[in-house]
DNA sequence: TTTCCTGCAAAAGGTTTGCATGAGC
DNA sequence: GCTCATGCAAACCTTTTGCAGGAAA
């Protein structure tokens, strides 16, 4: 919480560290603890908390707050999108730097003045679009619509 | 859950759906039981978690999962976007609805087909930016950050 | 040696659910 | 009268926190 905080590296934060920076899938702290268990079995979940707490007030990750019931972390720091599968929960990065000129659009539509923007894309990943096309030829009463947090 | 469920306009129902659409604050569950306590002492908040989930279903409300540690629900359910104020945590609605634009721009720049988007924009709402500009005449070391939920 | 960190376990905060009773239609 | 809905309380899930021992620097 203090600004100028001392930290040290222990082993705990660079197996965090590394794991995070390893995947591309926007883990939450839950299976960045499985991820790291796998190398130091005894470390706790709380340890991962704390760390991808400081972690990210040192900008070395980045917490995402999408919404849905976990909180999920990114080992990309640069500022930018996230595309959302509506039928399998998948979250991919758009490689595509966010926009500042969204906010220069909207600058007089409220009273509000706007210094950022939150823009989150939603849509079918390509195996649920494979796999709804399938689903075309025999129509069935609906597919799954609930995000299943596809790890 | 089941598509063709019957529903019945309980007291309770009818108050809760009343209340969310006599506000423009995007309420918390737990608001809005505040809110409708004040007209049913009894009232539990287990059924305004109930019935906000059935009325969502039935499109009379809207879930907002906005991030944070609360959901919020709105009465409004036309798509529409939100402002949020990093300073103080409010949000407001922005009197312009949803641009389908975006999502044709970002159609191509992932592998995913894109159906739909979320778009939050942030700032300082009217008052803050009176407060800040009020700081800026006798800085100090620095301004709340955390969004602290004025309801 | 001084902080900062860790593991453990318990607490906290929001949301969901089981159950027996009560109310719409 | 048949369901569906309610109130209550307990369960659930994710995240945070207190504490005593342990490890960086």
């Amino acid at each position: 919480m203090s600004p100028k905080r001392k930290f040290r590296m222990t082993r705990q934060r660079q197996v965090i560290l590394e794991e995070i920076k390893k995947v591309h899938t926007h883990p939450t702290a839950d299976q960045l603890y499985e991820m790291a268990r796998r190398r130091l079995p005894h470390i706790s979940l709380g340890t991962v908390y704390r760390n991808l707490e400081i972690l990210s007030e040192c900008g070395m990750v980045q917490k995402l707050d999408l919404g849905g019931a976990q909180r999920r972390f990114d080992g990309n720091t640069k500022k930018h999108y996230h595309v959302h599968c509506t039928r399998c929960g998948h979250i991919d990065d758009v490689p595509i730097e966010a926009v500042v000129k969204i906010q220069t659009t909207f600058q007089g539509a409220s009273n509000y003045k706007i210094t950022g923007h939150k823009l989150e894309l939603l849509g079918l990943c390509p195996q649920c679009k494979k796999a709804k096309k399938a689903l075309t030829n025999k129509p069935r009463r609906r597919a799954g619509r609930r995000s299943n947090n596809r790890p």
